[in-house]
DNA sequence: GAGCACTGC
């Protein structure tokens, strides 16, 4: 039986039927909230928690929650919904009886800071009533744990394991706005599950005001609109509510004139924000490390001419690929008297969070990534961003006291031509490893799956074919057993856990678990500016004939061998984060692979074995080079597409005849990324129907 | 002789 925590005459709060009849709003009554918080037992704690804006809805939250299956709360940052809600729900009696209530996050780092939050509010030692779960990380106690944190990745993998989540009671999923693809999986599969288990509640939790659409989604088909009266049957169409942030006034500044050059026009508002503003730092938004690269260079030029610039401005970049203790001063006090710029990619719109900040200034761009089905190439491109990401932007400079955002577009472009909200990342990417989560689920028909945003159809057949082909789908679009089921456990690309699997009968788990783990981090070596020369040097003193994937087990086997130093990394140019990160991946695959009935086995320098197992994962992606080709012009074998070696390979510049490649990048060129040498015939032995279904005549004689 | 937005399992 749902929750009693309201009684029917007692501040009773209103509720507004928008014109459409379908969405219902919430009028707050402070009264009812502030009377009713006595009744449960944690309002002695604080002040603090009622002083958030979300304090005053937290009897419309719950009154919502109980009455409608879905619930969809539109609240800015520092509104509290994150970690108050929960708290509601607990105090309420959603947890009672066993039951869980959960919070999903997109990102790791939100899901322990606010776990630890809400443990410390709850004066309670984090892990037991209140937990959380990511990837490397389980701080739960199922005995007791009451609420709990998790990223959507993470619930998604617990789908597999109890496909009706019975557990939980209630689910939020907070910044559905971003909309990941993890997020959107979610999503449509918590509808399948909410019309198995009428009494999961579902939150979900969104920054923009594009409620109506997420509105649309969970709106199950009016003709059950019958029961809906009755008293403990929730309504399904979902409820919307509204709760305001508590950030400051920003003002916004649009340029009059579109400028030509955003690098440029940067670099002269910084200048004129510190000639004529008062204190407070600076966050620039740019694309990627080019832009901001360019621009501290104009900055430093600027500053050698005037003495004013030199000594009030601190100017740091500030990006993923940088170094640790790079990126951590951007986190240092500003001195008194002098003025911070950080010159930022989109790390700074939601990963990390700068205090200070009292200016921000918005390019409008940023690199987003885009695939193309018919080709089957993924592009980075700089693109314009979203009314959604530029209130975002804008949002960061009002977080310690009102301040200014300078938009290096018009207002008019604003209002008419900017997109409100992005591309879903479903409808931009390769499906390869969303289509086999979904096999693994018993999604049968994955083109028919009520998706809040559908992908292309060109995307999912081509992951189809791409799934057949590796035989982790029979003719009927089914797992295979045991290769296709083996491969969905593990958490990683299909291409990569078929690499796994075949290493089992090839006798080399050990040596391939390693390089899957670094194939599945961006790069193991320091960012090469300035340093390209040493970078290259250091690679040689591993490099291996075979190519890139036997230099990295070279280079691990380094790595162990210094005693996993850091100094080691330095000296050699590599980055220790990026080590640490394959130390990690590679101890969850070594117990995946356990799990699976993997035996873990070296094979003692028998590289062969090695070669031939990442082939049986890799074949789709094999390429010849072209004969009397003096430039390095390569084919590929299954689309004739014309690739060359990737500069940073230990490969370029030797060109074997027969190459197998990890990815492509694409700039002016098609470059093959972490490339290693095979006999043809291997292929073939690989994976005999594609190539012999393949339309070129004899792909790979001799 | 070139490039890596950002997440996540």
């Amino acid at each position: 039986m749902p929750q009693q925590f309201w009684k029917p005459g007692a501040d009773k709060p209103r509720i507004l039927e928008d014109e459409e009849g379908g969405v219902v709003f919430f009028a707050p009554s402070l009264s009812s909230a502030s009377s009713s918080s006595s009744r449960f037992g944690y309002a002695s704690i604080g002040s603090q928690r009622q002083r958030l804006p979300v304090y005053k809805y937290r009897t419309a939250i719950l009154y919502l929650v109980e009455t409608h299956a879905t619930t969809i709360i539109v609240g800015e940052t520092g509104s509290g919904k994150t970690t108050q809600i929960p708290q509601y729900l607990k105090e309420a009696g959603w947890a009672d009886g066993g039951r869980v209530i959960a919070c999903t996050q997109p990102r790791r780092l939100a899901v322990q800071s606010v776990a630890s939050r809400v443990a410390e509010e709850m004066d309670v030692k984090l892990g037991e009533e209140v937990g959380y779960t990511i990837r490397f990380e389980d701080v739960t106690n199922p005995a007791a744990t009451m609420i709990k944190f998790l990223t959507d990745g993470v619930l998604l993998r617990e789908i597999m394991d109890d496909p009706l989540l019975t557990k939980y009671s209630v689910i939020m999923v907070d910044e559905a706005h971003e909309r990941s693809i993890s997020t959107d999986i979610l999503l449509g599969l918590l509808k399948k599950i909410q019309r198995r288990r009428p009494e999961l509640r579902l939150i979900i939790s969104s920054a923009t005001i594009e409620a109506k659409s997420m509105s649309d989604f969970f709106q199950t088909s009016k003709k059950h609109r019958g029961p809906e009266d009755h008293e403990f049957v929730p309504r399904k169409v979902p409820a919307v509510l509204s709760v305001e942030g508590r950030g400051f006034n920003v003002q916004i500044h649009y340029v009059v004139e579109p400028v030509s050059d955003y690098v440029r026009a940067t670099v002269s508002t910084v200048l004129s924000i510190h000639d004529q503003e008062p204190a407070g730092d600076i966050l620039v938004f740019l694309t990627g490390q080019d832009d901001i690269d360019a621009a501290i260079q104009l900055l430093a030029e600027e500053a050698h001419a005037s003495r004013k610039i030199s000594s009030g401005l601190i100017v740091l970049p500030l990006y993923s690929s940088l170094p640790r203790a790079e990126q951590d001063l951007v986190f240092s006090p500003t001195p008194r008297g002098k003025r911070k710029v950080v010159i930022s990619t989109n790390i700074a719109e939601t990963s990390l969070t700068l205090e200070g900040v009292v200016y921000v200034v918005d390019s409008g761009f940023s690199k987003q990534q885009f695939y193309n089905p018919i080709s089957d190439i993924e592009n980075l491109v700089v693109a314009p961003i979203s009314k959604a990401s530029a209130r975002q932007r804008a949002g960061r400079a009002g977080r310690v006291r009102p301040g200014k955002c300078y938009r290096l577009y018009t207002e008019e472009y604003f209002v008419n031509e900017m997109s409100s909200v992005g591309i879903p990342e479903m409808q931009r990417s390769k499906l390869v490893s969303c289509v086999i989560q979904l096999k693994a689920l018993g999604i049968d028909n994955i083109l028919g799956f009520d998706w809040p945003a559908s992908p292309p159809p060109e995307a999912m057949i081509r992951a189809l074919e791409v799934l057949y082909s590796l035989g982790v789908l029979d003719d009927d679009a089914k797992l295979t057993s045991p290769v296709g089921f083996q491969a969905a456990e593990i958490p990683l690309d299909p291409m990569i856990s078929k690499m796994i699997l075949s290493s089992n009968q090839l006798g080399c788990s050990e040596e391939i678990i390693t390089i899957a783990a670094i194939l599945s981090i961006q790069s193991i070596w320091v960012s090469g500016k300035g340093v390209q020369k040493e970078l290259d040097e250091a690679k040689l003193r591993f490099a291996a004939a075979e190519g890139d994937h036997v230099t990295f087990l070279n280079v691990y086997k380094g790595f162990l061998q210094s005693g996993k130093s850091s100094q080691w990394c330095h000296k050699n140019y590599m980055n220790y984060q990026a080590m640490k990160k394959v130390i990690e991946i590679r101890e969850q695959l070594r117990r995946t692979a356990l799990r699976l009935g993997i035996v873990l086995r070296s094979c003692e320098g028998d590289i062969l074995a090695v070669r031939k197992a990442v082939t049986a994962g890799f074949f789709a992606n094999a390429s010849r080079l072209e004969a009397f080709s003096h430039n390095g012009m390569y084919k590929t074998i299954r689309g004739s597409q014309e690739v060359y070696i990737h500069p940073s390979s230990v490969l370029f510049r030797v060109n074997p005849k027969w190459v197998i490649y990890h990815s492509l990048v694409s700039t002016d060129r098609q470059y093959m990324r972490n490339v290693m040498t095979i006999d043809p015939s291997w292929l073939t032995e690989a994976a005999p129907h594609f190539f012999q279904n393949l339309r070129r005549p004899d792909p790979i004689a001799h």
